[in-house]
DNA sequence: CATTGATACAACCATACGGTTGTATGGAAT
DNA sequence: ATTCCATACAACCGTATGGTTGTATCAATG
């Protein structure tokens, strides 16, 4: 019932492998909705959903270009996510060094 | 070698706000399951799911100590999104380097 | 302007998910 | 052995998700 945040949404975009694998195509950013659905066993209707999905969670952009709708992914987007998991990185960092630090106390206190 | 559901499993679990917090929390590794409770508004049966959901994708282990089970993240876990973002950011840089490459062959074609 | 191609969206179905309560298991403490 | 605390798990409920088909929009082309 609580409305999913933008980070939400980043990570369960992420957590489907045709999803991840259209971002990778759409690097290149050339191909519009139906060429992208050409390479996936499901209806064009499954792949624009899925393009929806990563629209609404800031990973990809479209464009219209002639009558076809280009997508493209937004590397910004997925430094959201890079960012987190960056911090996480951080804290465990300083909980080793905290770790360490009380070792060193210790070793102090008993010298 | 990671099979794709192993990815989706842990994007999947990180898509969740409560579970996202634990994984923080447990940085420190040093609260059991119901402790961990203690700061959500829900029951402790619920809280116990989400880090069922996280053990499953790898992010947290949980260690017996006393009666209780400390709950620990797995900063290995977590590395496993990491790469694949950065690969992305590579792919990402390896086409702006070809666009650059396709610029300076069309200034030497017209030299 | 009628047609075709590309995309969007609605309705529907099956399954997964996040939450609940209730019950069972496993150590600690008495 | 009994009690108590911490954890696990099953059954259930409402909603979200991933897929389908069908219809509507919109831009290029005849």
């Amino acid at each position: 019932m609580n409305t999913a945040t933008d980070v939400d949404r980043v990570f369960a975009a992420l957590a489907d492998a045709t999803r991840r694998d259209i971002v990778r195509r759409a690097i290149d950013g050339e191909e519009g909705v139906a060429e992208l659905a050409d390479h996936y066993p499901m209806s064009f209707a499954a792949v624009q959903k899925h393009v929806a999905v990563l629209e609404r969670a800031g990973l990809v952009t479209k464009q219209r270009i002639g009558r076809r709708k280009v997508v493209r992914t937004n590397l910004a987007g997925l430094r959201v996510a890079r960012r987190l998991m960056d911090q996480y990185e951080e804290l465990w960092r300083g909980r080793i060094d905290r770790m360490t630090d009380l070792i060193a106390d210790t070793k102090e206190t008993h010298a």
